[in-house]
DNA sequence: AATTTTATTTGTATTTTTTATGTAATTAGG
DNA sequence: CCTAATTACATAAAAAATACAAATAAAATT
């Protein structure tokens, strides 16, 4: 392959800005680094793509690395090449985003050498980060802002079963302004693609509010029919 | 670097899906190839990215060697990484897209040494392509389909001075579908974008139409507010 | 047991946007 | 002057988005 060979060193790298929904507001995974440069810096997870990956299978395995989780829902998202980017060489860093069920058993892992360890922090108290991070970050929640609106998305942040306040919230959180109750579940529920699952939520102190599970198959049916939220 | 480097022989390259529309209909630029590997197979224009060179200059770099044009309008698309995508070895492609302005004077000069000649071929037409390039151009046609809807591109493919049925066309084509005229008119014209040049079309055979231009500085004024097509 | 607290659940009127369709006006060419 | 082709304007009907208030259920408190 001697003519596609760059002159110069080059590499390309991962990097992950997985999004976790819990307690009202949306946090993302930060590791703190353990090497140079920016050793000691909160970053986002991220590595060097392996010689037999995918870029999709490279990032769903440090996602695996840093949470014990497979199957979770990731979206490549943009490519970051400015030459300076890190300083250490010419590395290109093509980011993702993963949205994933927080709370639970869904603990953090912190595996890799790399990170000391690694932290859920909410989107609006972000520390500085490390190389281009930041700038990472911010596309990447714009991506979802945007695919939100006509993607089901929202899902892959809630447990299996939720209430429709809880799927509002994540809108809320998401969209950053508030929503009418009843105009909502008025729209969401006219997609018809909510089962209500005739049960009621469990263990809250006031009246319970039914449980709905998103429903692929009929989701499927709808065939790329726009949804605008 | 040492850390950074990866264990294997790898480089990144741009790809191109140029877009232009001429006589209606929607075309893209493809290069018949001069050396191997998909010697004599038409492309996608590509190249390796400089040393020197962030993603976006060489996106640039790369058209304007094979149109002699710049100042184009492009928008990173998506980056193919699948191993075995290149038969040479480990090239992972960061797709860009190009909308440009075709008829008159934007003649093609093909310059690069590894092209034997470039063409304007219709989209709904294409010949076999080298490499995953087929993916690559159905990425960045999927790309514009939804970017239309929410961004002015569509001015882009125009000449600066156009009809409302020129725009309309624009539309129909990358839509895929047949538009009402008279709908279509007020709502473009209800974005507030359009300015009326008070000149009217020349050199047809039958009653003129009034010539519009986009106006780039309502449109910044818009801020972002969602034009839904 | 009655009362208070908290959150769920439901309906309707209004406005805005989208879609559908009719018809007159303008220009070139025969 | 008449025809053919296209632009240009108006309005009604349908659908979707928005604004807005009160009753209900369950648990906690008194």
């Amino acid at each position: 392959m001697s003519e596609i060979l760059p002159k110069f060193n080059s590499t390309f790298s991962i990097d992950c800005v997985v999004f976790g929904f819990d307690g009202g507001e949306l946090k993302i995974l930060l590791i703190e680094r353990n090497e140079e440069p920016f050793k000691d810096w909160w970053a986002l997870p991220g590595n060097i793509v392996g010689e037999q990956e995918s870029l999709d299978q490279s990032a769903a395995r440090i996602l695996n690395e840093l949470t014990g989780l497979s199957n979770i829902y990731m979206e490549q998202c943009y490519t970051f090449g400015d030459v300076s980017r890190h300083p250490q060489g010419r590395v290109v860093s093509i980011a993702y985003y993963a949205l994933l069920r927080l709370g639970g058993d869904k603990a953090v892992k912190p595996i890799s050498t790399y990170a000391k360890k690694a932290n859920w922090i909410d989107v609006k108290d972000l520390p500085k980060l490390a190389f281009d991070h930041k700038e990472i970050f911010e596309t990447g929640l714009e991506k979802i802002k945007r695919r939100i609106k006509h993607q089901p998305i929202a899902f892959e942040l809630l447990p299996e079963k939720f209430t429709l306040t809880q799927l509002q919230n994540v809108y809320e959180v998401i969209l950053s302004k508030k929503l009418d109750k009843r105009n909502f579940r008025k729209k969401m529920l006219s997609f018809g693609v909510l089962k209500d699952l005739e049960e009621k939520q469990q263990g809250v102190s006031f009246r319970a509010a039914t449980l709905y599970k998103f429903d692929k198959k009929k989701y499927a049916k709808l065939f790329g029919k726009e949804i605008s939220f």
